[in-house]
DNA sequence: GATTATGTTCCGATAATCGGAACAACTAAT
DNA sequence: ATTAGTTGTTCCGATTATCGGAACATAATC
């Protein structure tokens, strides 16, 4: 392991808890994070003090309320979010589909923002999920436009459907057209009958203190059952999305 | 200060960061919490190494996306919450008006999960965030019912509105009423223009692995503006929630 | 350009953390 | 009901991460 620090381990123990499906026990928590029994006991009392989890009547511990009340409204103060919501309120207004906002953090892809349409597609990833690098149109935007930000997975791309980009050559191909095009699409590769057109959102944000330079924020991208997104057209969707995230990018800049 | 562990000063320092309409510095952060600049900004970087928290140009930190990540499916893990959607739905649904699931956490009374009816009454209290005891009808329901899991504020009861109930007699009166009715209503009492209906959930939850009791879990509530409630009729209203609430105590208690 | 404030790093003294062991409470099986 | 096994909780001395002041670097302010 590599958690040093008492506050790091503790941060390990509610993601752990976040991950399982169900409450967990003392026990079982501290062998798989490889803390004493003790140690765990303690973490989890000081959690349980700020509400952060919660125990259950037979000594059982799981998420707490605390989280809930920290989690809503973060988002808020990521002034790309702040930015792009009017155009993404807009944006699902006129097109009847769902937009979202989706940007790098920590290596990972993760869903910043999100706007539904009136069409019936709820279930797609929900705010502050991770979706994955290989098999999305915002990843292939991220591998194009990234600078480094987020990576291909090493070893084997996972297989998702029977449309999944499993071969490097073919995902750099279609990384390369993403580049050339300035949007990317996705039919089917993740989820099946789930299609997406996406494009960055790049502005000179301030890098430093004294220095400025372009850089990809986010990116915008439209969700729409597979036939539906034929019948809309995909290159029209391509150049409507760059046009809105060309918009939030003016926005994120002040004016 | 009360706070000795380290993760709790952790913690701390998550809330303080989520309270500030903005990032902050690490001077102002270990100023107000009592924390020498030392301490503060290992906190910061140990959160930050697990994205909690997040480090912006200038070196102020502001809430990170692993806490929106960890408040994501906290509540669904909760059995009243699993328990209670479907009646949330059905009831938004059936009435057009947003109606809430509300508990008592840590001495605070809490939004546990909301369905949106038709009405444009977006603005009403978020997931996750609290809400006034003694300016609420969950808050009276509390009193009424909760067995003292919650407890009318010390001191002079902060004044909301016109309607807030300022004096200890009255409030004493309206969670008699409340508890000889069953359910508790409030008309402008926090919120000009808002009214809201409630009833609790009882049901017989394991208090020890071997003992069961009756007791209040959670409450029921419907909002809508305040002549629109009139219309809909007081107690017409207090009869549905009541009636929904048992639903929600049937389907938690297993059947 | 001088000055103030702020973020970051270093280091010895301190005090919280650690982990084993003992205890209590519950579960499961006999 | 009794027993055996598991799990949550508490205690305590040894360990070690934490603490806080001070020094340094960088950015903001005048």
């Amino acid at each position: 392991m590599e958690a040093q620090s008492t506050v790091e381990k503790a941060v390990d123990v509610l993601f752990h808890l976040h991950a399982q499906p169900r409450a967990c026990g003392v026990t079982a928590i501290g062998r798989t994070l490889g803390l004493s029994k003790s140690s765990t006991h303690r973490l989890l009392t000081a959690l349980s003090r700020r509400s952060l989890v919660e125990k259950d009547d037979r000594g059982r511990y799981r998420p707490g309320i605390g989280l809930v009340a920290l989690g809503v409204g973060a988002l808020d103060r990521e002034p790309v979010v702040a930015a792009a919501r009017p155009v993404l309120e807009a944006e699902a207004q006129a097109l009847g589909e769902t937009v979202f906002l989706v940007a790098a953090r920590a290596g990972q892809i993760i869903v910043l923002d999100k706007m539904e349409g009136e069409g019936f597609l709820r279930a797609a990833p929900r705010v502050g999920s991770a979706v994955p690098i290989h098999a999305t149109a915002v990843g292939k935007l991220y591998l194009a436009f990234g600078g480094g930000s987020v990576e291909a997975p090493a070893g084997d791309l996972t297989r998702f459907s029977d449309e999944t980009i499993t071969d490097r050559a073919a995902l750099d191909d279609a990384v390369a057209r993403a580049a050339e095009r300035g949007f990317a699409e996705n039919a089917d590769e993740w989820i099946p009958g789930l299609s997406v057109v996406a494009a960055p959102v790049v502005a000179t944000a301030s890098v430093s203190a004294t220095e400025s330079a372009p850089r990809m924020l986010a990116a915008l991208a439209v969700a729409a059952p597979t036939p539906r997104m034929r019948s809309l057209g995909c290159d029209e969707m391509g150049r409507r999305m760059m046009a809105a995230a060309a918009r939030v990018a003016a926005r994120f800049e002040g004016r």
